[in-house]
DNA sequence: CGAACGCGTGTGACCGTACACATCCCCCGC
DNA sequence: GCGGGGGATGTGTACGGTCACACGCGTTCG
C-alpha cells in the first residue's frame, strides 16, 4: 500500500492543530477559543465544554512561541548559573523551580561553561532573547555583574549574593555571619590556631565565608594565616589535609564547605589523628550527608529551598510593581555536631 | 521636567528594537538584516558591516519567539525530570546541558513534583507547547511512558532507562549488570548472607539493581530475602541500619546508592561494629564523596557525564534523519574501595 | 416605546521573523 | 548591442496567537 515512492502528495509532517482547527470544530470563532484558553468570565458554559470538547477531541496544545509573540510576556523565568553541579546550586534551583510553577512560571536554565566574560554574555543573550520576564543569578562569578548592565538587562533580576553589598538586586545570604559563628564557635572551644580552606577565588561565597573567618579571627585577635584556595572537591581537601598535616602547627580547620571537609577528615584518619581529638573541623552548607560522616560533622547550614523562594518571591513582587521588598538576609546557622571538642 | 501627568503620550515601555528597527539605521531592508542573522553567504560585505553596527547600536537581540513560530524550530531539548537534585540525575543534567549547547541547542527543563499522572502528563504538555524539538526523560517512574503514549509526543525523545527492555526510544544504561557485578563481588568475598537496601519502588534504577541483585543471588544458590525499600537518602540508610543490625544475621549489604550506604556505615559505627571488619558495604553510583567515606566506599561507578552525552546524540542523530544509532548500553564499573573485605 | 446597557461572540490588525519569489543591476559572451 | 545569467537586495505572505473594537441580541429603565 505505502510504497516510498509515487507519493508525493503525503503530507510531510501533519501540522499540529491550531486555533481555528479547534474553531472550525466546535463550531465557534477562534476568538471565542482564545477566551477559552485565557479563561475569560463571558463565555456560555454551554459554549465552553463545546470547545473544551474540541481542543480534547484533536490534542490541540496552544503555541507558547505565538503567544509569547504578541504578548510579550514568556511565563518564563531565566536562571544564569555555573557548577549547578553542586549540592547548594542544584537545591536552590530546584526550590526555584517549584516556586515558580507554583507561581505559574517556568524556567529557562542555562549554565556558563567558563566564568570567563564572553560566555556570560552569551549566557544572557539566550535567555534574554528567550524574552524571559525575570532573571536569577546563581552564577556566583564577580563578572557577572559588569555583563548584566552592558547588556541593558531590563527585566528584574535577582542575584545570590553574599557580601551584603546590598544591592537593589541582591537577595543576601549572609555568609559572612555564618562563617563568623562557624570560626567563633572554633575559638569558644579554646583553639588558636586556625586553618581556613576556601573555595576558588572567583566565587562570591568563597570569598564572602573568608571574609567572615578573618574577621572573626581578627576580631579575637588571633593569628590569621593565609587560607589555602581550594575547588569545593573532597578530593583537593584530601591532599590539602595529607599536605598540611606534615606540619600539624593547628588544632582547628574550618573549611569552605562540607566536601572538603569530608576530604580533610578521610586525610586526618590515614595519618592516625582522631578528628574532634587531635584536629577540630566545621564545614559549610549542612549537606544531607554531613549527619553521617565519620565523626558527624559540625557545619553551618543554608537553607537553600528558602533562598530559592525568597529569590522568586522577590521577582514576582517586582513584576507585580511593589516595591520596597523585603531583602532581609537569608541567615545560615551554626549546627553542632561530633567533629568539634575543645582544643587540649 | 518630566512631571507625572500631563504626559500621556510617554512611551509605557519601550518597545525592544525589531529587524526594521536595524534594517532602518542600517539603511536595507529587514530581509538582509533577516539574511544576517542568519549567515547567508549572498550579502556585500559593506552591507554585512552596516548592519553588523546598526545592530551593536541598538543592542538588537533576535526575539526567539517569533523565530520560533514562523520555523516552528526552537533549538531547545526538553527535559523532563523529577529529583534531579540527586546526584546522579544532576550530572546527568550537567552533562546533557553541556553536549546540547555544543551542538546549538539549549534547554528546557521542568519537574514533576509527585509522580502521579496528571503530573507527568502537565509537565509533558508543558515541554510540548514550547515546540521542543527532543525529549529526554530522566524521570525515571514507571507511568511516564504511559504519559507520552497518550500525549502523543511526536519529537525523537529518548528515555534514560534501566531494565534492557530495548525500546527504541531507551538509553538502556545497564544497572542489572552493575548490581550484579557488586553482588558478585561480596559473594566472591565468601558472603552468603547479603541484604539489600534498595531505592523507592517507583524508581526504575531501583526496580533495575534489586533485579540484577537478586538474579546474581539466585544464580549462586544463595538465600534471597526481601529487599528493604528506602528512598536513597543517607538518615534512611543510617535508621534502616540500627535496626537490621538489631539481627545482624547478615554479613554484607549492598544499598542502592551511596548515601544510604553512608548512613549504613553511620549505623555500624555507633553499634561498635567495623567496616570492613564486622560488616562489608557496597555502594551505588560513585559519587565523588565515596571515596573519602570512612572507609572508602566499594562501589558501582555510573559514567552520568557519558549518559548525558550519549542521550544528546542520539537524539541529534534522529533529528538529522539518521537511523540505526548505537543503543549500545552504558556499562557501569566496579570499583573496589575499602568497605568490603572477605567474610570470615 | 426607544435609548442605554450588558452579555456573548465575531472581525481586523498586529506581534517579529523566515521563506518564496520578484526585482534590480552588473558583467559576460556572442 | 543586446540577451542571459547570477549575485545582491527588496516585497508579499504566513506562522499562531491576543487585543481592541464592533456587533447582535435581550433586558431594563426613563
Amino acid at each position: 500500500m505505502t510504497t516510498e515512492t509515487d507519493r508525493p502528495a503525503e503530507p510531510e509532517r501533519v501540522r499540529a492543530p491550531n486555533i481555528r482547527d479547534v474553531a472550525r470544530v466546535a463550531g465557534v470563532s477562534y476568538q471565542t477559543v482564545s477566551r477559552v484558553l485565557n479563561d475569560s468570565p463571558s463565555i456560555r458554559p454551554e459554549t465552553l465544554q463545546r470547545v473544551r470538547d474540541a481542543i480534547a477531541e484533536l490534542g490541540y496544545r496552544p503555541n507558547q512561541a505565538a503567544r509569547a509573540l504578541v504578548t510579550s510576556r514568556s511565563r518564563t523565568i531565566g536562571v544564569l548559573g555555573a557548577q549547578t553541579v553542586h549540592y547548594g546550586p542544584a537545591t536552590s534551583i530546584h526550590a526555584i523551580e517549584t516556586a515558580a510553577r507554583e507561581a505559574g512560571y517556568r524556567l529557562s536554565i542555562t549554565n556558563i561553561s567558563s566564568s570567563d566574560y564572553t560566555s556570560i554574555k552569551s549566557g544572557l543573550d539566550y535567555l534574554m532573547s528567550q524574552s524571559v520576564e525575570a532573571l536569577i543569578v546563581i552564577a556566583p562569578q564577580v563578572r557577572v555583574f559588569e555583563a548584566i548592565n552592558d547588556l541593558q538587562v531590563d527585566v528584574p533580576y535577582v542575584t545570590l549574593e553574599a557580601t551584603g553589598l546590598g544591592t537593589s538586586h541582591s537577595l543576601w545570604v549572609d555568609q559572612i555571619t555564618g562563617a563568623r559563628r562557624a570560626t567563633r564557635h572554633l575559638i569558644d572551644l579554646g583553639h588558636t590556631e586556625i586553618m581556613h580552606i576556601s573555595g576558588p577565588q572567583d566565587w562570591i561565597e568563597a570569598e564572602a565565608r573568608m571574609q567572615g573567618f578573618l574577621r572573626e579571627l581578627s576580631d579575637a585577635d588571633l593569628r590569621t594565616r593565609a587560607p589555602i584556595l581550594g575547588d569545593w572537591t573532597a578530593s583537593f581537601g584530601y591532599y590539602a589535609g595529607l599536605e598540611l598535616l606534615r606540619f600539624r602547627d593547628f588544632s582547628a580547620v574550618f573549611a569552605g564547605n562540607d566536601q572538603m571537609a569530608l576530604g580533610l577528615m578521610h586525610a586526618c584518619r590515614e595519618l592516625g589523628l582522631d578528628v574532634p581529638g587531635d584536629i577540630s573541623v566545621v564545614g559549610f552548607d549542612d549537606i544531607p550527608e554531613a549527619a553521617h560522616f565519620s565523626p558527624p560533622l559540625t557545619t553551618v547550614r543554608q537553607n537553600f529551598a528558602e533562598i530559592g523562594r525568597r529569590a522568586i518571591e522577590l521577582l514576582l513582587g517586582e513584576l507585580r510593581g511593589e516595591t520596597g521588598l523585603s531583602h532581609e538576609p537569608v541567615q545560615p546557622e551554626l549546627v553542632i555536631r561530633e567533629s568539634t571538642a575543645p582544643h587540649r
